[in-house]
DNA sequence: ATAGCATCTGTAACCGGTTACAGAAAGGCT
DNA sequence: AGCCTTTCTGTAACCGGTTACAGATGCTAT
């Protein structure tokens, strides 16, 4: 139980105004305002006066009545399941970089994967301010956009591409890429796999994911196991994969920390990886490249992704530069945790 | 190389206003505005045409123009070093949580451990309209605090507790962490043991826990290692430690995130887990109870720290509650990559 | 009928800045 | 000296809402 120790802070007396400002060094606060803005058109000497007067009164401008003026905030709002996951976060973090590069912040919410809350987050963050707003997947209440509209905000779908879809989409072929890495596991010669993913029912990537990897022929068991997107998901999938009576030599793990929590388990278990088993991730997270054995998976260009997605949106805010779709190219990384399966 | 389709969007013709609503409804400003706002004072039957209009038009009010009446947003700003890193995502999201269940949103803004970086990017939050500010540790450019006073938003260090610190600090005591932690290793029989941390000139929470460390006696070699702050920096520390002539016994990774890059690489190198080298962490991020070996490691309560920090701002924006420092208790989890040394 | 009161609505000031426009002051020109 | 510029500054409207206050209306009480 916490302790507690009180200290400081008294409310602040009201703010000093621009008006207070220009009254204390006798011009207008059209003047005051034109010092503020570094107008050219202010005498050298007055402008040094309200300099001074800036700082001796401690002067900060009010975001509020700037923003109005300006017609806007310069806020994007960004809603998105959960910040827990390294790979949400680093899609965050590039964001964020970017959006400061041009001049704007990010307000950030997390939905828990929940689409109602996410529809509440949204209007929150719309309600703030924000011009626009960035989601995850296609997956939303069909409110979300019309709401958006009346804002003003224009919405724009990460994680996923879709060139027909209703709204921009930035990010990359969930199908082709769950292709891809089941092709792999195929072409090792693999043809028990078990196909492990977090929650898809409100989840169209992962739902993408996996058709495209059932799309794939060439195998004789493919069963899917849905478990909890953590590292302890992973942890409880592979204790079930294990437990199946025709074992699988392959674990496809639609995201890399249930890929890690699914190799730990395997360990545990006294599996030697890959040998005994074989474990493919999904995402390329920061460790994945460093694990014992070094992680396979399909990396994903998640930093690229909010850049593209920070720059199109301020573009779109600036000049109404419509902001397009993009298609992004994930890449199958083969490293040492997939090999052939052992006779 | 990104493929582009481009699609949607027109610049939005100006947006609906109140004026426009009362207008069309026949109705003054005022009046549109109270039942905006649901006041009592306006007959059913206006009431009922003025929504009307409001739905017809499909008129969102300026959050804006409320905030500028209201006096303020309802934004809090975080200032952290990096959002890729579990621990703070983990802060962010029950601190995101816990203020928006107080009708607050979240600004974020990261700083990439660089003090210039971070006073840029607070700045950046207040004129955004933040109306409080969090930041990671102690350790900040002078003039942050100023800033923020002339903006009347309160500064929140998190993190690390310090009860005579000029701002609020709710967190924990990293230095009495660190000894905790060390003691552990001492307990166990550890006599040689290396210290890895993630770079300490601007991080006071890692200097904290290393002196911690330090202050325990009963060490015959007790030797420091600074890395990067990630999986990868893990892997580089333990290799270094594994070069030394006098190999340790023990690894103190002051960072579960280093903690798990190390114990890949030990196993890469062939030693086994806890037997051949004890390694601890520090955070206790969601995998470090399921690795293999399970991670000993130092508990910090992070989410708790983000709903303090978040209640206690909203309780001071609301009422004026001066913010108090909060100490948070850590605690040693004791699992199986500890172990006392091998002969 | 009329004063008295409650109920509803409108006018206008206000939040704290920005900015179009006009006016004043100073300098240059014939 | 008289007129035109140029340069600087102030007035006032405006951004889009909120709200104090006053006025209008209708109803009750006398």
């Amino acid at each position: 139980m916490p302790e507690r120790t009180s200290l400081q802070s008294k409310q602040s007396a009201r703010r000093v105004t621009l008006r207070d400002v220009a009254r204390e060094a006798g011009v207008s606060v059209a003047t005051a305002s034109r010092v503020l803005n570094g107008s050219p058109s202010v005498s050298p000497a007055t402008r040094e006066d309200v300099l001074r007067v800036f700082a001796k009164l401690e002067f900060a401008p009010d975001p509020l009545a700037r923003a109005l003026n300006a017609g806007g905030t310069n806020t994007v709002g960004a809603v998105i399941p959960t910040i827990n996951h390294a790979i949400f976060a680093a899609f965050l973090e590039a964001l964020e970089a970017r959006l400061d590069t041009n001049g704007y912040c990010l307000l950030m919410a997390t939905t828990g994967m929940d689409q109602r809350v996410e529809l509440e987050r949204a209007r929150s963050l719309l309600e703030m301010g924000a011009r626009a707003l960035i989601v995850t997947g296609l997956d939303h209440e069909p409110e979300l956009t019309a709401m958006a509209k009346r804002f003003g905000a224009p919405v724009v779908a990460t994680s996923i591409y879709e060139a027909s879809a209703a709204m921009p989409t930035i990010g990359y072929d969930n199908i082709e890429l769950g292709r891809q890495a089941m092709r792999h596991l195929i072409d090792l010669g693999h043809r028990d796999v078990a196909l492990i993913s977090g929650p898809t029912a409100k989840n169209d990537r992962a739902r993408f994911r996996i058709r495209g990897a059932q799309s794939v022929g060439g195998v004789r068991s493919l069963r899917t196991i849905e478990t909890e997107l953590s590292v302890g998901g992973g942890v409880v999938a592979a204790k079930q994969a294990l437990a199946w009576d025709r074992r699988p030599t392959a674990l496809l793990c639609v995201t890399d920390l249930v890929a890690l929590g699914a190799m730990f388990e395997l360990q545990r278990s006294g599996l030697r990886l890959p040998g005994d088993m074989s474990v493919m991730g999904f995402d390329h997270i920061s460790w994945s490249e460093h694990s014992h054995p070094r992680l396979t998976c399909i990396s994903l260009p998640v930093a690229a992704m909010g850049e593209e997605s920070a720059q199109a949106i301020c573009d779109f805010l600036t000049d109404g530069t419509p902001i397009p779709s993009v298609r992004l190219q994930g890449e199958i990384k083969i490293r040492g945790s997939t090999c052939p399966p052992s006779r």
